[in-house]
DNA sequence: CCTCTTCCCATAGTCATTCGAGCGGTGTAT
DNA sequence: ATACACCGCTCGAATGACTATGGGAAGAGG
């Protein structure tokens, strides 16, 4: 055995993919196809945001009451289901930019300096 | 069932205690319970290395080539086992910081401004 | 019409990693 | 002798990301 994955790049780090699409939400409402393409672009394509593990952030971020959703029709003249921002939403968002940021301090400090 | 921790302060990222481990051990070989100790204290008190993380981690990343370990006395008489970095291990090192670089720039891009 | 592609949603199974809880042993000091 | 800090280790549960796979519907091209 002892087959295991190299992080590729493009990984998402793990906890992190709930913040990126709450924050994605902050410009409004949009569906899942839509959310993936914009965190990939706006990250510069260095993030990649699989199906299979953006439908179920989709599902637990609804079920944890920080989006809600509505079926409508997409840009494309498809069935898509638009998710929202709640205002618990909008806190967790905070919350968790707080704890991302203060998780990323306290990293760099042990690595040092970027020119090492 | 459905129990589920929220994330608490001092949790460590998944992903990065390997790292986190191998930039301690530039500074020379260390035994289990300082190397906890030196990242708790290098974060200032930001992250805390529990046990059941630790010795998994350095057991694997021993597996992987990228430490090495020798047992030998700690600076309080006891037993203890010496983990150094591999060559190996520096390269590793190496190229996760660079992942971990690329990785939260990606993400601070859609978080924004640090003013936000 | 039929097929192919793109868009859009969804789930099952696998895997790696972290945590909490717990075990055992040994110097040192009270 | 007993309490405590030091030091190593392991196990089960939980989490979340990935691969793989499925389906359905719109639009384009033959």
């Amino acid at each position: 055995m002892v087959l295991k994955r190299p992080p590729e790049a493009g990984d998402i780090l793990q906890g992190t993919l709930d913040m990126l699409v709450l924050r994605t939400l902050i410009m409004g409402p949009a569906h899942g196809h839509t959310i993936a393409q914009v965190i990939e672009n706006m990250s510069e394509n260095a993030l990649e945001v699989e199906q299979g593990s953006l439908y179920p952030a989709l599902h637990r971020l609804e079920d944890r009451g920080w989006l809600a959703s509505e079926w409508g029709v997409s840009e494309n003249n498809r069935k898509a289901k638009y998710y929202r921002l709640t205002p618990k939403g909008r806190k967790e968002l905070a919350a968790a930019t707080g704890r991302w940021r203060r998780m990323t301090r306290a990293i760099d400090l042990i690595l040092g300096p970027e020119t090492e």
